[in-house]
DNA sequence: GTTTAATCGAGACGGTACGTCAGGTCTTATC
DNA sequence: GATAAGACCTGACGTACCGTCTCGATTAAAC
């Protein structure tokens, strides 16, 4: 505790300019290319201001995303599942593509190589908007529009798997039409097949 | 055209002490720790050797998958779809697994931020071997274990999505319940719901 | 004008605590490894206040010595100018010794680079003392134990110099014996042939 | 000796370049303003190669210095002892003056805290230039010019010492005249009363 | 006895340079 | 002509101090 920098002296404007610098940078010349360098130089910033408060470029990223994932409102509920699922697909679609210029695609290459920075990601980013995600199911499941003793875990892989798939592999994310196919898919298998849906 | 290498007199044993000395650092410090450095210093090969025959760490890596994947037999078919896909994607976790020291998770971390290598990468290793997959998934539709109008990339969606999901996030690889689980899913959605299978 | 600080508010215990911070890390890590932060740190004193009433590291330990300097008594006189001189001399030859961590030899090795240093350090330390020395010279001339036309710059020039000399090569402070044989030398080359001393 | 770096490699270009670098850059802004960071970027080379060769700064001016020795002739002997004299230390002082900018005082302020290069600096540069010097005396000591059994470390230190003592403060170095007057007392006090020079 | 204004501790800040590391190119001598 | 060895330039790394600055809290002078 007594090592951790006082934060409440913290400079607010700095902070903001090292976090739009870095979206900038990354934009500009995707995450790869993204230097802490550059983005002190970009920011008008010292290193080590960079380096007091995060450990690398990556948790940068990640603060990013994290803030980014605060304004975002919960997932939707409109009673339409298959449209609440296609709303919220779409906008993870969003924060993945362009793959090479997005904060987000950048960081889950890096957090793949980085287990620190892989468990900070999960906890911090995906588990609390996951968490949000599986509750819309729980209801869902609820009111009977999936099956009573349907795994909500594989309804999460089989409904975010396909864009990890195709990110992986820069098979470019799927488009409305086909997103619409790849959620009935995942809800067939997911009703009762006696289903009167 | 008078500058490439003339691979008549490239020296296989090199060769070999690269791609061995690659699998061994990537074993034992995990992809992203790797160095072209290390490797030449392992291999006792100059770096200049490296570099007339590979433009870059990933490529080296690339031709390990390849040569894995020649290697490897085609997809099973003992005619048992649900039992064979099993098979085919045990082995495919069993590539990805542990993430932070399989070449292949490290690879496609890497060419998730480089287009060249991510295009190298689906080219050479992972088209050819989604082809015979497809075939595989094909032959099942044609015998009706599939339904005639289901989408063999819906398929494949469904299938390998959830490892890379998982992956990505360092979720751990599905077990084999679970991925029995997963598969049974996926083959329901793609089969005719008055299917007496 | 009105941004100089107000020395009537000054606080004594800080700067006392400055000075002795300074004095224990010289003797401890040499005067090259003393910072103005580690001075802070040990003196429990802000980097602030210390650069508030000195310019520079090289300010406050010039100023250990002009203090040391006001205490140490006047040349000896006691009428027995080798002695006096031998006495005086070695007085010296303790600040400069042991050179690494000797406050006085490190500010003259800051201060042959530093021209403002070197400056503060001839006026409030070096000349002071000079002045007295050659005061006790002109006694002793006057005496008749030096010759009458003698140059007393010549003098302390012969007198002095061996131990910069020495100094400046880490050839070791001359020890009392020598030091014996350097003031003979002077004193002889200073004295007329014909004297009978 | 395994890790030494392989000398028969060496780029001489690049080791001239980095040694004209830095003499021009000490002398257009004095030796403590010189930064390996700068001799790199005027001499179009990288850090790392005079990190490879070099263990500092320090030690690169050491060489110039080194060289510059090596160059110039033995002391001379003309057989008039105090013009010999003469002519030695105004090449010294030439070595010294102007102060802030010349390499050699540079290096005695560095090694003066340093105690590694200031036996580097001893041991390659200073002794094997005080060796001739002590030999120039021997020879004026055999032909009776100095007392046969004057001590030649007392010689040096009368000699050299005015150098460094006005070094150390600021003084200015002797004009030719002090000098001749400095000189005619070393002497002086180094010649038998009686001798009939 | 209050004001009140400067000093104090703490330490964040923008900088400069450090010495190290790896990338990818080029040179030299060997086979 | 390919190779092993490794020097080379480049550029980024993460760290250490510099000297400046902002914050409340303290404290001594002026009211």
């Amino acid at each position: 505790m007594a090592k951790a920098p006082n934060a409440a002296r913290r400079s607010e404007s700095s902070r903001r300019a090292i976090l739009t610098a870095t979206q900038e940078l990354c934009g500009e010349n995707g995450y790869r290319r993204v230097t802490v360098e550059a983005i002190a130089a970009r920011a008008g910033v010292s290193k080590k201001t960079i380096y007091r408060w995060w450990p690398s470029k990556g948790a940068v990223v990640l603060e990013i995303l994290d803030e980014a994932a605060s304004i975002t409102a919960d997932p939707p509920d409109t009673g339409d599942l298959a449209a609440d699922l296609h709303t919220q697909l779409t906008e993870v679609i969003g924060l993945l593509a362009p793959s090479h210029t997005s904060p987000a695609a950048g960081l889950i290459a890096e957090a793949l190589q980085d287990p620190d920075l892989g468990r900070e990601l999960r906890e911090r980013v995906i588990e609390p908007r996951i968490a949000k995600f599986r509750e819309r199911l729980r209801r869902a499941q609820q009111q009977g529009q999936l099956s009573p003793d349907a795994d909500l875990d594989v309804a999460l892989d089989l409904l975010y798997g396909p864009l990890y798939h195709r990110l992986a592999f820069h098979l470019g994310m799927p488009d409305p039409d086909y997103l619409d196919t790849l959620i009935a898919h995942a809800l067939r298998s997911l009703t009762p097949p006696d289903s009167t849906n």
